[in-house]
DNA sequence: CGACGCCTTGATCAACTTCAAATTTTGTGG
DNA sequence: CCACAAAATTTGAAGTTGATCAAGGCGTCG
């Protein structure tokens, strides 16, 4: 309970030297981002010590509703996607998250959701127990979560707006302007035109944006002939003017 | 920065003498409800140092988007809607919340969505300062914030399958629903018979809905006939069975 | 090549919105 | 307490958007 007295609780020291990083986490691409970014050295080797790292194929299932919960994670790469199933088979699609997002609902025994990649995905999985105590024992640990939940609370009533009062083609826009804004794109940041990868089939757009198939898909030729959007191929997007797309989630023209 | 030693961090006594406590929060309706519900004695005098009482009528603002937040505060009585408003007039209400929940949008500057207050509301308020130093200093006040940012995120994502994928019957029996668990009735927990205000006007169940004024209308009249609810006037309904409600929620027939 | 998965396009249909008006409820002043 | 105006709700008819049903095209992998 108590912090190293040289390791003050709000300026986590991050520029010791890297013999203190635990080996798993030194060549990690999430060392400094997401809630590694804000743990102490101490800290991460603490949590370091029952890490493992697991690779997902597209698809596969990360966590399941109703299922007990035994481990978090932090995604290192790829797209999973939380979804809520309907006794009938009507599907939502309530969050999406990226790396370094941390995966797993804290506190509770079950989830409310279910997890699955979206594309491949690769993450760094640790038992629920260590995340537990250190959330109890290490106040930047719990605050760095704290963090990461009002950030998807702010997304998730931000896309509530989306679902509650967009049209088709202001869905369809406000998901790729989302996906263009997560993904980083290999190239300059401020260049004027991005190109990505959609991280995800028409059925699951369909199932984000609470709309069938063949709806995304229109609205999808429809942003392509207004010059809102190119098609490299099925999953491969440019987007000339990002001021345009963006425009685009708020007017049907 | 150091805790009381015989008030100890995970288990603040609850059963302390009256005197321990604050004048002002002694006959408080949410002592132990909430957020203050899990601060100690020591940490409740603290707050309350700077601690003030409002009351604010239906329709009026406490938080409106992208003013500079002050102030947060815990609800003593009464419901506030959380809306969002497109360029064009188009609105969303993206969270409702009920006494004792916490207000304002903790770690940021501004808030990205209004807060008005949907019947007339009584709140205690505390200065963000304030809040802000007991987080960083008092870990058991981040870990009761957090546990609230985790609710209200379940119940937004809860909600994004109702605006996703339901039909507009089932939308506004989920919208009855949600609201006869939130309002105690005065009367028996148990009984089958539940008989409740709604806190909100046509208008705002559409805008809570993603629907307008007309369906929502439409749709009572047709739970109505179907004997799902009963109303004594516009605001006030009786549910003679809440099983059959809930059923509703995911059936139009 | 053929089968399968995924996406697009077309035609029709139903749900919900829009526009319009009637009716009920609420609030205010005499 | 009543009268009247304003606000809120309901109801009806017509119009649109997006869903459903049905084919057909494209790309990949055996």
């Amino acid at each position: 309970m108590h912090q190293k007295k040289d390791a003050p609780l709000k300026a986590p020291r991050l520029d010791v030297h890297n013999s203190d990083v635990p080996v798993l986490c030194r060549a990690c691409e999430a060392r400094h981002k997401g809630i590694c970014g804000s743990l102490t050295p101490d800290q991460l080797i603490q949590l370091s010590r029952h890490t493992t790292k697991h690779a997902y194929r597209s698809q596969s299932e990360l966590i399941s509703v109703g299922e007990d919960v035994h481990t978090y994670s932090n995604i290192l790469s790829g797209v999973v996607k939380l979804t809520k199933l309907m006794a009938d088979g009507r599907q939502q699609i309530v969050g999406l998250q990226f790396a370094p997002d941390f995966l797993g609902r804290i506190f509770s025994q079950q989830s409310s959701y279910s997890a699955e990649a979206a594309t491949d995905v690769r993450v760094c999985s640790f038992p629920k127990s260590v995340v537990e105590d250190l959330t109890r024992t290490a106040p930047n640990m719990e605050h760095a979560l704290h963090e990461q939940t009002l950030k998807e609370l702010d997304e998730a009533r931000d896309w509530m707006l989306t679902l509650g009062r967009k049209t088709a083609t202001e869905k369809v826009a406000s998901f790729l302007y989302l996906i263009a804004s997560n993904i980083d794109p290999e190239m300059v940041d401020e260049s004027p035109v991005i190109r990505f990868e959609l991280p995800l089939k028409r059925l699951e757009i369909a199932d984000f944006l609470g709309l069938t198939i063949e709806t995304v898909s229109r609205q999808i030729t429809k942003l392509r002939k207004a010059n809102i959007i190119e098609l490299v191929n099925n999953r491969t997007v440019i987007v000339p003017s990002m001021a345009r797309l963006e425009a685009a989630c708020e007017n049907d023209e």
